[in-house]
DNA sequence: GGCGTAGTTGAACTC
DNA sequence: AGAGTTCAACTACGC
């Protein structure tokens, strides 16, 4: 066999075990690498700055990568719909190939992508690679619906056994004796610049985490070198308010692919296998990524997972509509320190903290704003480097305990949550400068501070701070009691409706 | 991977 | 030496 290929590039932005782009340039006679950009997703999808610039870089990095074998990535503005014909034609393409993804929106993108190029008669080869089991095989280990629990789908992973090793980075031994094509042929192909994609240079910060699978895979490596740090790893033990990350900070990179989740897991496996005593799944490393396999298989098997209603595993709260509480929220002016500050580094850097997530989800939610988690998934999708859609969702239903998590009564506060592992609040000082200065006392709370106080350090609050929008002490009473009754009408309509059926069958 | 309160335990310290 | 004090660290409970 000799194809024409395209290797079409989404996420799985790496070269490193990469088995649909292997197996795609091992039996084709010419060759190319293809990014699409679709210039409606510039215009109306809700990227962030931030997310824009990493994913050029990973682009710039992948494009560096090719040239060193021989090869270039095309960056093809237009709709794949529209775009892949063309290609296809000009190209005299035979084979497509791509990793599969399993997100609603994906899934039809890449069924309509696959009967274009039926239609042209060109084979189109799909690999799992983004996850560390195929999902499917998850799904039909587990009777044929998606874990629906962490332990349950811990349970199904372990009677799959370990997921692949990883494959072998593409080298320039598998491109022997395969043309590596370099003309554009016509078509706007270079890496688009920032402008190209509408992003001010006004609008970025100091870049913190350059995107690529070369920045990466050291990352990877800086990380995996502190043996003990590794073994030692318990999530919930880590701090959402250090000034320098507590974590790797390499979820923007898996959800890009630039660092496959299997060459992370047989990497700890590794020291693991050397170190006797180490953590374990659901807090260690390796439990890390198998959050992310069970959120991700859920996402695949569950209707409007990614809303409230006509979401079967979604409990109904009836959230407020509030703009003005929203609007606080989203740009740290809620008046907690806290949770602004974290609003704050989120819209500057595009990473918080795991748990700084957990801080600011449940006030949005359930804790003090009573407003849907929907709302929040947007802004997080939007402003995270690592917004991944089933993660995303998954973790907005935790925190929110519309769905996996249910204990509403665990309320995070906003002033003590951030004192157990800040007493001193640098990182509230970092992110709100108005309270540099501000006495330690009175930094998670500023408005209990004297008059004179406020004078002195020259933040008046409710003039350069603003009073927090709610009470936490009262809201947070009310809201439990308003998750009490949502939860107790939930349990009634799940009462009625298998009832229904029983009558019905009788 | 909640928090505030209340109560217990035991080591370290004081006089 | 030994009784009394302090305090961190723990458990238990309700929301």
């Amino acid at each position: 066999m000799s194809h024409n290929t395209i290797h079409w590039f989404r996420k799985g932005l790496r070269l490193h075990d990469n088995l649909a782009l292997l197996e795609g340039i091992r039996n084709s006679a010419e060759w190319r690498a293809v990014f699409v950009l679709d210039p409606w997703f510039v215009q109306n999808a809700k990227v962030g700055p931030n997310r824009w610039r990493f994913l050029m870089q990973c682009l710039e990095d992948l494009n560096n990568s090719l040239n060193k074998l021989g090869s270039r990535l095309f960056v093809i503005r237009g709709n794949p719909n529209e775009v892949f014909p063309k290609l296809f034609k000009k190209w005299e393409i035979t084979q497509l190939t791509f990793e599969v993804d399993t997100e609603p929106y994906a899934k039809q993108r890449d069924q309509t992508i696959t009967d274009l190029a039926k239609k042209h008669q060109i084979d189109v080869l799909q690999r799992v690679s983004h996850t560390l089991y195929d999902t499917k095989q998850i799904i039909k280990k587990n009777g044929g619906s998606a874990p629906g629990t962490y332990q349950r789908c811990l349970t199904v992973m372990s009677q799959l056994g370990a997921p692949p090793q990883p494959e072998p980075t593409l080298s320039k031994d598998d491109i022997k004796g395969c043309k590596l094509c370099m003309d554009a042929c016509g078509f706007t192909a270079d890496i688009p610049t920032l402008e190209e994609l509408n992003v001010k240079e006004n609008d970025l910060e100091t870049c913190l985490y350059v995107g690529g699978e070369s920045e990466a895979l050291k990352r990877l490596d800086k990380y995996m070198t502190r043996q003990q740090w590794v073994c030692n790893f318990e999530k919930p033990k880590t701090e959402p308010n250090s000034i320098n990350p507590s974590t790797t900070v390499l979820s923007p990179y898996l959800k890009f692919g630039c660092l496959s989740a299997r060459t992370f897991y047989h990497r700890l496996n590794e020291i693991y296998r050397h170190n006797k005593k180490h953590s374990g799944p659901p807090v260690s490393l390796e439990g890390q990524l198998y959050w992310r396999e069970f959120f991700t298989t859920v996402g695949s098997d569950t209707p409007n997972f990614d809303k409230m209603v006509g979401n079967p595993i979604c409990r109904q709260i009836p959230w407020d509509d509030n703009t003005q509480f929203l609007e606080a929220w989203k740009h740290g002016k809620t008046g907690y320190p806290f949770i602004d500050a974290i609003m704050v580094q989120l819209r500057r850097e595009g990473w918080i903290h795991h748990l700084a997530r957990h801080a600011v989800a449940c006030f949005l939610t359930r804790g003090d704003l009573w407003i849907s988690w929907e709302e929040g998934q947007k802004v997080f999708e939007e402003l995270l480097l690592d917004a991944d859609w089933s993660l995303n969702a998954g973790n907005w239903m935790w925190l929110s305990a519309s769905a996996f998590f249910h204990q509403y009564f665990r309320v995070y506060s906003p002033v003590a949550f951030g004192k157990k592992t800040d007493k001193n609040g640098d990182f509230i000082r970092k992110y709100l400068p108005v309270l540099q200065n501000f006495p330690a006392q009175y930094i998670y709370e500023p408005w209990k501070a004297p008059l004179k106080v406020q004078e002195k350090f020259k933040c008046i609050i409710g003039k350069d701070y603003p009073k927090p929008i709610v009470d936490h002490d009262v809201v947070r009473q009310l809201n439990i009691k308003k998750m009490a009754a949502a939860y107790a009408k939930n349990k009634e309509a799940k009462e009625e409706s298998p009832k229904k059926k029983k009558q019905k069958v009788k």
